[in-house]
DNA sequence: TTGAAAGCGCTAACAT
DNA sequence: ATGTTAGCGCTTTCAA
């Protein structure tokens, strides 16, 4: 049977979005044609210059632009990618996602941002994406992980990721920073101008987890240093500032053992813990050094500067952003390598081997 | 002529992504029947327990969920709303965000985030979702806004509702917070506190704004002490610590006028600010007192504790998704009213007015 | 150089 | 209680 124009002949008169047909009836040519030139494959397809510019003033006069839906399901692509973090309120995100973004504008995509706080809102948020309602998905945030996600995920054929995982197991492509390094090189910092007990705040969320990279890099500089892991001196926040306070009321009561020196797992629990160091009459650096994780421009800021450990959060988002580009366009066949990327210690005042102007 | 099977009668054998009728062949119903049960329509139809049971399992074992640009073409409708920011480094978002994707996900939509840095970012992402890609839409930044845009979106017949714009026009529902009352709030601390030549940092992208709320209430504040505005006093910045850093600089350097309080545009210039100014060797508050604005918690942690204008972060997130919903839903007639939220000046060190412990 | 036709995978009205 | 059918709006051969 014959197909039927959307609503009569009179496209103004409905209250239908506008479709393709009704900016082929003004122009005068048939829906092909207008998918043809708005999809810009106009002019390979030989298309005449009247006609296309025909095409163009008449969408123009009608404001249309094409079904997204009707488009994806037709081409079975959304050129989108997801982005899905736990703790975008942090800065070091800002940094990683502009550069994600950055590189999928010029590929032609869009980059979507999704928060998923809980494991159990990750795991939803990708079972909603398996659905074909994105090309791709860069995932932040191994700690929360459910069990069996990533097989979901491959089996939905959806083009993935992982950033930053200490838990990737190898089956999926991983872009992060050194971790492991900076806990090194932050402890070993300490531990070269003359500290002995060097605390460490880490994450409550990397407690449960297999890997702990910072942990792992700090022992790792006791033990070039000859020094003992004493697990008094290695406590949980929970990724906030107040966390990094909480940790220092802790660590602080410690009669006769407490640290002298502090390496948190990130620039804000840093911040919180210096604050909190203040508030019990313990100067930094001169009492208790500080380091600090990430190297957002914050700490270039606080009082003292915070010494930390910066991440190369620019090419973090970039890379992982081709990786899944290249990936989806099948350039890539499935390089299930993991890109490591170096860190790099950035002196400050907050540990004392800098004068405190 | 009658449909045939996707790619016969194997659903297993072959490489494509599992459709409804794969899971209704195994189940040994219609594809009708698996939509219906699938999309939780099943018992108000009528449909046998059994059935549905055989259905769920079927779609369980092939790890089948509905193609979502199939289900949004058909039901014209995508249970997304979008949520597009500038600035999203700013710690600010977080709580923003988070509130809004909770009414989202409580309602059964999904929160998307894109970022958009500029005018034109913002301008092409939202040209994208007039297209049936998101059903409603919240934009916060109106500084940026290219002219047309509004009518764009209002003709597209999309949900939208403005985030804190200072330049709504009253076409769109907004809501936002009350900057003026913070602006002023701000400012008669510091004229309460005995200052007399007060600096205000503004954001270089409000210079060419018709409304400057922050502005108008510093101004307000001023009068009120009878006191004559003096434009040298105002500054701009680049909405950033290294930008408010700047600003010191350049007001530090008027000889015999500098100002003594400096009400910042955010709490991250009002960083980058006592930073500046400890590093000219003035001491905050005992030299210069400094307010910032937005009341994001790294405020708490600074040293010295930050005094500044907190908002009612929770509440702007939630109202603004609850009116979009209200929107998309039609149970709210298209309130084009404006909602204003109070703020309220939180006291800390900064200022002089607490004992800086 | 352009148009006709088929169909992406789903849902909902209608038939049984 | 379940199946049949039509069609959402677009893209893309294929035919003219």
């Amino acid at each position: 049977m014959p197909q039927v124009l959307p609503t009569g002949e009179t496209p103004h008169a409905t209250s239908r979005r506008k479709t393709g047909r009704h900016v082929a009836a003004l122009a005068g040519v048939s829906a092909s044609t207008v998918s043809l030139v708005l999809s810009g494959g106009a002019s390979r397809h030989g298309l005449s210059q009247a006609t296309q510019a025909r095409v163009r003033s008449a969408a123009q006069a009608l404001g249309y632009t094409p079904n997204h839906a009707a488009s994806c399901l037709r081409r079975q692509r959304t050129d989108i990618i997801t982005f899905i973090t736990a703790d975008f309120g942090n800065r070091y995100f800002a940094d990683v996602v502009t550069a994600a973004e950055a590189v999928a504008r010029d590929r032609g995509y869009t980059l979507n941002i999704v928060a998923a706080r809980t494991g159990e809102a990750e795991a939803e948020a990708i079972g909603r994406l398996c659905n074909g309602a994105s090309d791709g998905l860069i995932i932040h945030g191994g700690a929360r992980r459910l069990p069996g996600l990533l097989d979901r995920i491959a089996a939905s054929g959806l083009a993935c990721v992982l950033l930053q995982d200490p838990g990737a197991d190898g089956l999926m492509p991983c872009v992060g920073a050194d971790i492991e390094a900076g806990g090194f090189l932050a402890t070993r910092h300490l531990l070269s101008l003359g500290h002995v007990r060097v605390a460490h705040v880490t994450d409550r969320r990397m407690l449960g987890q297999g890997a702990n990279e910072r942990l792992s890099g700090y022992r790792r500089a006791l033990a070039a240093a000859g020094l003992a892991f004493d697990p008094a001196m290695v406590i949980a926040g929970d990724n906030s500032p107040a966390g990094g306070a909480r940790a220092m009321r802790a660590l602080m009561g410690l009669d006769g053992s407490r640290p002298t020196a502090i390496f948190a797992f990130n620039d804000q629990m840093a911040f919180g813990a210096m604050h909190e160091l203040a508030a019990l009459g313990l100067r930094v650096p001169q009492d208790v050094a500080v380091v600090g994780f990430d190297g957002t421009d914050l700490g270039a800021f606080s009082m003292p500067g915070l010494t930390t450990i910066d991440h190369p959060r620019h090419d973090l988002g970039r890379l992982a952003a081709t990786a899944v580009l290249d990936q989806i366009e099948g350039c890539a066949a499935k390089q299930d390598r993991t890109q490591v990327l170096p860190v790099r210690l950035v002196v400050r005042q907050s540990c004392g081997s800098l004068p405190t102007n």
